[in-house]
DNA sequence: CTGTTAGCGCTTTCAA
DNA sequence: TTGAAAGCGCTAACAG
């Protein structure tokens, strides 16, 4: 039969020393006598012992984990979230809990209440509105969160989504596109901070945008609503869409649709994913730094834990990224 | 002042009754009386208590948690194993813990070792050869591999890679292909697998493989490598691709030089990542279904924990995607 | 420098 | 059907 792991007590027992003692050294809390350490040391590898981090847990109150919500993590938007947070985390001793939301937004509360018991604290993205979230600054654990706050005391680290919405536009008009419509995701708390930023562009320009919601913010999505935009009456003469992936699914459906991009239609999306670069033609986009955000929002979450103060709001500037999938237009 | 979190005592107390009755109601271990019950019920929605569940980890030696380590979550591949285990993992009550392994290859081991600290088993995906991976059996909780093992007695998810190399090489060679190329990643595990697929098949066919040798398998490295392979002495008229990603970037690039495909050269890959079918011409591709291998892989360790025998291997099918990227060559 | 002594919040015999 | 009591493995005062 195999014995149960060594504890600290049988370290303890074998440098015949306190347990204190062992634990004392263990945490790098307080150095000892050259023969103490040694000891202790012998016996730690003779033994094969290893802190249980759970005890050590419940009596710290720390665990080394942060817990991180998402929308749906094969969007590549996402997966680059976690990659900046996950790599900050790891840095500094920390480890990640994913939480996935898209599938079962009722019960996210639930799932982040549970979640916070784990965890030193949290970073969420969320699709609730803010007025429905006053139970997040409840929680007894530090937590940043994505995107602007008008209410709620909570940290956050946000896109300038309208900014780069506004500058968006602003390109597309100065390349003479009278015929603007967006293809937007009205279920998106940034939905609307990007169509602001794109009806601020389109208002000084004197210019009426047209808008059409979409159910998800997807490649196929993207594709399915392809029909009824470019082959409607007044076809547009570009298109904004509220992502990369409605976009890059758009332009496929539109060149099976025998629209050419960008000769009969300029296509531009946001987030500026891995993909937009390597379809033909390379989608203009805005840049949101997605990894920037994930790191920067993990080392806001980390100053918290550490007690340091930090600003409530990080906003990170977004970056207009130019390729092919737009032309300018004949005045 | 905020008082500090109830616990199972204030509750016992507010109720009049004992921890231990308070302990075994909320975990459903036994029935009590109604007048009971309902003091209970009450004096936990008064109190606000939630269960310290560091503590009961602390004693039942179970966290609800499940490590998941991959290369690189940003490659869709991972994603989507990660997308599939961690429903599969929430349906059942558990947690996913990411460890991304890709930026620090050698502290794997000392990762996992810790990891297995804090879960109830974990999920390994790893560049490591099989024979520098003895640790991994001897780590005192449930672990399921993906990938072939030859020796090491731990459960596995596989795909069938040579399988699915040899049924892209037969399409090819049927299509008339004749100087077929592999663009390959052999700092993969699966590289070899794959390449042995192909073999199989070229050599079935009489035909001689062309083999490129890939520093990473990402989209970039297909891109940089494009001109080498285009542009070289004998051009192959089909490549075939280590994963998707690469065959994305090879083919952007592809069409920068002028090399139109599949007119010019046939482009095939493996994973099924999304894009694949947004790009033009889409891309042929073996699907290795790996949402599904996430899935399976979490049922196969959730299984183990339960005690329930499992097979050793669990193979999955992979599937022929035929797309645009290739086209028949003249007999 | 080192050890003693209390627990952390919970589960789990075992007894009533 | 209920409770008393003994810890899980570790840390954190406080003493010496």
């Amino acid at each position: 039969m195999k014995k149960s792991a060594p504890t600290i007590r049988d370290v303890a027992a074998a440098a015949t020393v306190s347990t204190a003692t062992v634990s004392k050294y263990i945490n790098g809390a307080q150095r000892f006598s050259p023969k103490v350490e040694a000891a202790i040391e012998a016996a730690i590898t003779n033994l094969g012992y290893k802190s249980n981090p759970l005890a050590k847990s419940m009596i710290t109150g720390r665990t080394n984990t942060i817990g991180l919500s998402v929308l749906d993590i094969t969007n590549p938007h996402f997966s680059s979230i976690l990659k900046g947070a996950n790599r900050v985390a790891n840095d500094q001793g920390y480890s990640v809990l994913l939480v996935d939301t898209e599938e079962t937004p009722s019960r996210e509360r639930r799932t982040l209440e549970d979640l916070s018991l784990r965890v030193d604290g949290m970073i969420v993205f969320s699709r609730m509105r803010e007025s429905e979230m006053a139970w997040m600054a409840d929680i007894d654990k530090p937590l940043v969160f994505f995107g602007s706050l008008n209410e709620l005391p909570l940290p956050t680290v946000a896109s300038d989504d309208h900014g780069g919405a506004f500058m968006l536009t602003r390109h597309l008009v100065m390349l003479g596109h009278k015929r603007i419509a967006y293809l937007g995701f009205s279920k998106s708390r940034r939905d609307e901070e990007r169509l602001g930023g794109i009806r601020e562009a389109m208002k000084a320009a004197g210019l009426e945008l047209t808008v059409v919601d979409a159910d998800a913010p997807s490649m196929a999505e993207g594709e399915r609503l392809c029909s009824s935009i470019v082959l409607g009456a007044q076809r547009p003469d570009a298109l904004i869409c509220y992502n990369d992936l409605m976009a890059l699914g758009f332009m496929k459906e539109a060149a099976n649709l025998g629209v050419a991009i960008p000769r009969d239609m300029s296509v531009v999306g946001f987030d500026n994913i891995p993909y937009g670069k390597y379809v033909s033609p390379a989608l203009p986009t805005v840049d949101l730094q997605s990894e920037r955000m994930g790191a920067t929002a993990m080392e806001k979450l980390l100053a918290v834990i550490r007690g340091d103060t930090v600003e409530k709001l990080t906003k990170i500037a977004p970056q207009l990224i130019l390729r092919a999938s737009t032309q300018a237009r004949p005045a």
